[in-house]
RNA sequence: GGUGGGAUUCCCGAGCGGCCAAAGGGGGCAGACUGUAAAUCUGCUGUCACCGACUUCGAUGGUUCGAAUCCAUCUCCCACCA
């Protein structure tokens, strides 16, 4: 049986891994960079678009996606590629960050979570089981073990139980049964704590997941502490298998990350703050919609080569904003998401020709 | 020409003798955002030497211990009537 991914380059003074992930809808060149689409749209941008960007895999969300439309309406469109018109890879996440995010609204069982609607109120329960049916449904091309990411700060004794708890959830995960070719990850949890990560790890290597990922980072800890924990994780994940940091991040962590050996990402930023007006600038952000730029008229950055920095100024996208043009979310949106994805072709690129560790530095 | 009504901080608009630098919107400005409850949210928005002082509510002059609030005159708006 061949395996789903293949490294073809090692950076021989980092982590760093140059590689091609195979899914049913094409490959995956790794590192990669995954745009969020959690409603089953990438915010503001059109498949078409995302293409032109070059974008080989988005995300979708099972918690969202299960709400509305629901499972019958996707299902009698032939799953969500067909529904939403995406033809390159897609990877659904399990709701299991949600477990985290809408802690207001749950309550934890053994077997999933009670979840009280964020749009009505109405209740329903999710666990491994109903995730894997809904992603089977959905027909994702990578499917996620359902988690739940540890809210951060936890006490060893909170971060242990959640840990022993997400194990039992992600072996239910791995029994279920997928579609034909659909991928599934397993998600590396124990908070900041070394001795849980490697436990987990270790457990999760035993299962025979198609890839695994870190999940429970990005959730208000300093990055020195996020940098640290994978120090100490990553190198106890699988080595010829994908591994995937769930919810990062700023170029910088993406950078370093990559160094230590991880190959796929997803984040909201590029597109969160496309939205609210802020575009990615060489190892910064510039906030564009600030009254600062009104009579700039120069491109979002000069160096950049995308739609919107080919054909319009800072002061026209800062008054699209001003005056709420949705012009000008998609402007940006665009922007940061090509930023994204330039800068992980540039790190593609150096592993290959051994410049990784000068890039790296650019982002220190 | 007559009779009413009105002029409030960038705009709209509350206030109708002290608790008013003045509600609430809007606008403006700044910040936050990491497996998306987010085209959202938060803060600031008279001046300054800013836990206090000073200037402000069309203009001027009064009444009062004290006025954006009461009185007089003036200026300008609006409505209706000729």
């Amino acid at each position: 049986m061949t395996s789903c991914f293949e490294i073809s380059r090692r950076c021989p003074e980092t982590g760093a891994r140059r590689g091609r992930l195979t899914t049913r809808h094409g490959t995956v060149e790794t590192p990669v960079f995954m745009p969020v689409g959690t409603r089953g749209t990438v915010k503001a941008m059109t498949p078409g678009e995302m293409e032109e960007l070059g974008a080989e895999i988005i995300l979708g969300n099972t918690y969202h996606l299960f709400l509305r439309p629901g499972l019958e309406i996707i299902g009698r469109a032939g799953g969500l590629h067909r529904f939403s018109n995406w033809r390159c890879s897609l990877l659904t996440d399990s709701g299991g960050f949600q477990v985290f995010s809408l802690a207001k609204l749950r309550k934890i069982t053994p077997d999933g979570v009670k979840f009280a609607s964020h749009i009505d109120g109405s209740r329903f329960f999710l666990g491994p089981v109903e995730s894997m049916h809904i992603q089977r449904v959905l027909d994702s091309d990578i499917v996620m073990a359902f988690d739940e990411c540890t809210p951060y700060p936890a006490t060893f004794a909170q971060a242990e139980k959640s840990l022993r708890m997400t194990l039992r959830w992600e072996r239910m995960s791995f029994e279920q049964e997928l579609n034909p070719g659909q991928l599934r990850f397993g998600i590396v949890q124990g908070s900041l704590y070394r001795d849980l990560r490697i436990h987990s790890a270790r457990e999760l290597a035993a299962i025979d997941f198609d890839g695994y990922s870190i999940g429970g980072l990005s959730v208000g800890e300093p990055e020195e502490a996020m940098f640290e924990c994978l120090d100490y994780t990553v190198p106890e994940m699988p080595a010829e298998k994908p591994r995937y940091l769930m919810g990062v991040g700023t170029p910088k962590q993406i950078v370093e990350a990559v160094a230590r050996g991880v190959d796929m990402f997803d984040c909201v930023m590029p597109t969160r703050l496309g939205r609210h007006g802020s575009a990615f600038v060489g190892t910064t952000t510039i906030p564009v919609k600030a009254g600062r730029y009104a009579e700039d008229f120069t491109p979002i950055d000069p160096n950049c080569e995308c739609y919107a920095c080919r054909n319009f100024t800072r002061a026209y996208i800062r008054h699209l904003f001003n005056v709420g043009e949705i012009l000008g979310v998609r402007l940006v949106t665009l922007h940061n998401i090509h930023y994204f994805l330039t800068l992980m072709r540039r790190i593609r690129a150096a592993i290959e020709n051994g410049t990784f560790s000068e890039l790296r530095r650019e982002f220190a």
